[in-house]
DNA sequence: CTGATAAGCCGAACCGGTTAAGTAACGACG
DNA sequence: CGTCGTTACTTAACCGGTTCGGCTTATCAG
């Protein structure tokens, strides 16, 4: 067990213990001569900075912090997270900040952590996602001074500096898609209203298809790949029969293909499907689903980096990350 | 902000900072009453300890870290890992206890981070997944001091502390089952053969082949969807055809299963599959997936209790935890 | 040669807890 | 009545860094 401080490299260097703090951390106050040998004697002990005293002083814990509130189950499910957390931890590994990571079961207990990270001094910062519409977290946020980046759209974002994807672009393009296919009547299998994503591409749903004439009907599920198979079966023997199906995920997606499948019916000869979240679901089924594609990882590095920003004084504001890309594959094609 | 110290407690209780302390801490060394009236401000003035503070003088960091050595991209197609750290959340939560997690791109930064942490006091203890054959890890986290909790056999585990499952039970279940079946000619779409439980289901599969007089083949992929495509084409189109293929996890399964569909194959009639690790997946499919279920939220749970029994002073010992059970679903038939 | 300025370093306070050692008050007991 | 042991605290050191005021010494303009 090495327990090498800084007290010892002064004692080696014949320097006091702050001269050594200094030469640790380029900062001026000593010279060269004597930072070098500072720097190069910590190296010869392997010195590693311990993280709870410089956290005290410093009075910054050099993480942050996010919290999913969705159901272990979810989690396992939805290739989503996992993603967006590689994305952040990629992030902030070089800056060698860490992330505190805790998954709870709803948004009361999202508060309760928000409150106790800020009475524990645990973060510097947080990374708020599932944005809800009129979101009670964010007043709770303000009132804590706890800086926070939103995932989401900034008429959800109350002014707070938030990183979104254009949800209402992605929709244009998936109606103008499968209307240019010759459908007329489309279904949208989403996530739970509450969500303001869903919300926004609700609003855009029918907006869009209004402007293109389109008959229209929305299913809200819980995101799960029981309910979008629900859902599906709902539509498919509806009348008149929807002959696209625009999925708010691509687990749902697949879901209701093998709905349909099993119905026996055939994509894309009877029905188009079109997916949001483009993951190895989407290529990996037969036939393989036309999807709504984006940079999950890049999505929470571009997040972790707004946030890093935010702490060193950046000014708030909010960032178009990109617009999801419709990648077209062999389940859209014209009804017959 | 908040700024609630011990010591402000102290003033406006009229006691000193230790015996605030000691009450705090329900350690003996004060009277009931004042205890009771420390425990009564610290409340109202929403008190929680800072856990720099604490770390430092307490040498605890109240952190378990958990290395994730796969790309960012395995990440997200595996269901697996979002739900084992669901199950390690769980429980640290209720202790108040964090997660470090970190990834990495290969063995050899989870050996830099183990040393790190290490040497700047920031774990308690690691939990270790994705054991290898002759793991590198193990006598460098021995060197370290790093109480670890690994997950995997105890054949791999060089006398460590462990928490596994009984893939050589799961694999003759899987067997017995095909063969009982009537199938003779069984394909394995293995993981990649240095990660220890593929190693060990390798064994286990020769092993009950030899002892049903079956004919075997195996495949080693990097778990991706892709390579699991791949070697199922190889596999089909190989002669004399094998008429069963059992998958080392749900994906590639999933994945096989559309290339034998594109094939003009049907399954089960053509093909029977198992696949290995039971998400919601293998219920999407259409005919769903014949699969070795177990709890892998339940499994990150019992591995992280098994961590806090070691560092509070239990024997390290190795823990059965399950044995995978075969779920027999749609895409499981005799050869026809 | 003197006084001002700055670079380089020291000593010590400080962050917010934990904990060993010391003390005062009090009751029991020989 | 003196002694011993408890109980209930207080005091102060300590964890390992950061940071600030101040002390030397060298540098340089006047």
């Amino acid at each position: 067990m090495s327990r090498v401080t800084i007290k010892e490299i002064a004692r080696r260097c014949g320097v006091s213990q702050g001269a050594v703090s200094y030469a640790l951390n380029n900062r001026p106050g000593v010279s060269e001569a004597t930072r070098a040998r500072v720097l190069q004697v910590a190296a010869e002990l392997e010195w590693a900075p311990n993280r709870a005293a410089r956290q005290l002083s410093a009075a910054r814990s050099e993480t942050f912090g996010l919290v999913l509130a969705r159901s272990a189950q979810t989690l396992i499910e939805e290739p989503y997270f996992m993603g967006f957390v590689g994305g952040v931890e990629s992030v902030l590994a070089e800056k060698s900040y860490a992330l505190a990571l805790q998954v709870v079961a709803d948004l009361d207990e999202e508060l309760a952590t928000y409150r106790k990270w800020a009475a524990e001094r645990r973060v510097d910062g947080v990374i708020v996602v599932d944005l809800r519409v009129a979101d009670p977290r964010l007043p709770v946020l303000r009132k804590l001074g706890l800086p926070a980046v939103l995932v989401g759209d900034p008429a959800l974002a109350d002014g707070m500096p938030c990183v979104w994807t254009d949800g209402t672009a992605a929709m244009n393009a998936a109606l103008d898609h499968v209307a240019s296919l010759g459908h007329r009547v489309i279904a949208r299998v989403a996530g739970p209203p509450e969500y303001g994503d869903v919300w926004i591409r609700d609003q855009a749903f029918e907006l869009a298809a209004r402007r293109l004439s389109l008959e229209t009907r929305i299913h809200h599920t819980d995101y799960s790949a029981a309910q979008g198979a629900a859902a599906t079966r709902d539509i498919v023997t509806g009348s008149p029969r929807p002959t696209a199906i625009i999925y708010d995920n691509d687990l749902m997606a697949v879901a209701g293909l093998a709905v349909i499948h099993g119905l026996g019916l055939s994509v894309p000869d009877d029905l188009t499907l079109v997916a949001w979240d483009d993951s190895a679901l989407c290529r990996i089924t037969h036939p393989t689903l036309t999807a709504l594609s984006h940079n999950i990882v890049g999505y929470g590095a571009e997040v972790t980096q707004r946030l890093l920003g935010l702490i060193s004084g950046a000014q708030p504001q909010a960032h178009l990350y990109s617009t999801p890309l419709l990648i077209i594959r062999d389940s859209s094609a014209p009804p017959c």
